[in-house]
DNA sequence: TGGTCTTCTGTAAAGGATTACATTCAAGAA
DNA sequence: TTCTTGAATGTAATCCTTTACAGAAGACCA
């Protein structure tokens, strides 16, 4: 029999529908505790003929648990952050959890508004990838036991569970790779200064520029901000030096896409005059022209290993690790001067 | 006076703290009723030393108001999505509101299922971008007065607003310039069929067609279904046939790269032998070789103007119009053949 | 002094679910 | 027949806020 549906169903209304109490209607929607099946069929009924929608605001504040997290990000335009929101995504719905998205535009001021939003929110944990400066504010939330985990950069000086690329050691190979062809001098075009990933990516650059001995004028930094205007102005400043770089490392895929077009802007050839690897793929790193060799990381398995490492944080208090460095892997194109090696670009 | 901060501190903490009831702090903290100086003082400084943080579940669930929306997506990594999930999110939080993203990967049954989950967390509105099926689910849910703005695709056959690209008027407009200089055959690449964007676009095409009276040959559609290496395949064999197309009009960002791989990959010349035409710009678009012409839209207006609807939904019952058009623009870059006239490619 | 206003504060009832505990009833055992 | 046991169900407390309503205390006036 179809009912007018006029407000919003109670979990009172199903149990007078079907003549029975409240204390049954849960047990049998929730397949707890012991029941006949006359009165599971009747409550069925009744909540389907009802249209019943359990009030989850109810069941959370009851049951203490929302079975929801947070995932802090600074720029979800970034299809690197795009793709780690993804991962997040997969995992989380693994485990019937919901997943609530903010943005900080790298602000961290906004970062600790949301940090508060979401707790107040009673979340369950939080996944958050932290801009640069100072984190005093998380200190009160984690002396209650915020369950939290730092995602793509670290939070530095604060024992945070923190799921990572190798920054140090893919971009070792990046430099590496360029200075072993004789390129030099080798100019990085740094995103965002400050952060965990940049500095270990510089990091990783010295120690290929130390292996080769490099003289000091051969390494050059450019700081593009991690903006694609300034980083297309820096790139251009820099192919400007005299002697010109002969290999730029971007250090994101903002800043590749940016130091691309300022070489072909200032009408030289890539591979031939300026080579140039990028680090993190993105779906049109192929299509460009030249395809764009990359140090690839993988954000879809990122975002899935901090839902791991935030459910073994939610379940024992503490994860099974501090700290995971996930593996990178140089994706050879045509940018840096190499034959399409491990293929990719036909997808 | 530092205090050890054990477990979650309660509104009733507070209140004991500084010596007055529960609804005095209530009154305090929400800033509604009188209240001497004395009692704000204390209270909020009893709220400061114990670091509380209201539970939004009890709000909510007293308050019947969520100041929560939720916004579900085919496919969040497309950089056309991740820019309205932006307008999405400025707008709301102008207005104080939170959003939950989710994802449906075209995915009809997961749709139903993510709109239940939404209609049980109680949010105060939902923006839709539905895929392409029978939203027969949807009724209930409608009579029970959900508030509901759709956005880029509409809902066939039912009553609810809609805020969308003139996506007829932007087809219409890249065609009739491909075939004003006399490229034919002109071939199009679908994305995913039986959607209103790519019904649409394929009307504005026709117009098109039909005002240059094209033969029949002259106008071909090939199908991408979405997918990048299914778009690439479709790309090859279109090119394959004679006479070849001498201009490609792809309905999507997506389609419109692997469309440009093809062209590279047959070693045709883009523009030359083939011009190219895409929907939708992207961060990558103009730093392709050459630079892609494309059909803008404006994906952060567009998200700013579905909360702006939802707002009114949620207001009045109703919004002010059922169907918002939004103007696209022919942006003009090297791949169809064009100088670079309306700029944009130096960043 | 008593009455009327104001201004502040407290008590207790929602809001909608889960669940510890109590109760009922029928079957089986002694 | 009476007692024990177990399944099935109901009652009421609980989670944490907001807020209608009532009460108290002081100011002011007649």
């Amino acid at each position: 029999m179809p009912v007018r549906l006029p407000k919003v169903t109670r979990l009172k209304d199903v149990a007078d529908r079907a003549g029975v109490s409240t204390a049954t209607v849960s047990r049998v929607l929730n397949g707890l505790g012991p029941m006949s099946n006359e009165a599971r069929g009747r409550v069925l009924k009744a909540s389907r003929a009802l249209d019943y929608h359990p009030n989850w605001l109810a069941k959370s504040l009851r049951g203490r648990r929302t079975n929801t997290i947070g995932l802090i990000l600074p720029d979800i335009e970034n299809p690197f952050f795009t793709s780690l929101v993804k991962g997040v995504e997969q995992a989380a719905s693994e485990r019937d959890w919901n997943v609530i998205l903010c943005n900080t535009d790298e602000d961290l001021h906004r970062e600790e508004v949301l940090v508060r939003t979401l707790v107040e929110r009673r979340i369950d944990g939080l996944i958050l990838c932290p801009v640069a400066g100072s984190h005093a504010y998380l200190t009160p939330h984690l002396e209650r036991r915020l369950a939290l985990v730092s995602v793509n950069r670290t939070l530095p000086g604060r024992r945070v569970p923190a799921v990572v690329a190798d920054n140090e050691q893919g971009a070792y190979e990046a430099a590496r790779h360029l200075l072993a062809k004789g390129l030099r001098p080798l100019a990085l075009l740094l995103g965002t200064p400050k952060l965990s990933t940049t500095e270990a990516r510089l990091a990783g650059c010295r120690r290929a520029a130390a292996e080769f001995r490099l003289r000091a004028g051969d390494l050059r930094v450019a700081v593009g901000l991690g903006r694609m205007g300034l980083g297309y102005k820096a790139a251009l400043e820099c192919l400007e030096a005299r002697p010109r770089p002969r290999a730029i490392f971007a250090f994101n895929n903002l800043m590749a896409e940016a130091a691309l077009m300022a070489i072909h802007h200032r009408g030289l050839r890539c591979p031939d005059d300026v080579a140039l690897i990028g680090f993190d793929d993105f779906r049109s790193a192929a299509a460009m022209t030249p395809p764009l060799t990359v140090v690839e990381q993988d954000p879809i398995g990122m975002g899935r290993r901090a839902v791991e490492v935030l459910a073994e944080v939610i379940a024992n208090g503490r994860p099974g690790a501090m700290s995971t460095r996930l593996p990178t892997r140089l994706l050879l194109r045509a940018s840096c001067g190499c034959p399409d090696g491990s293929g990719r670009e036909h997808p």
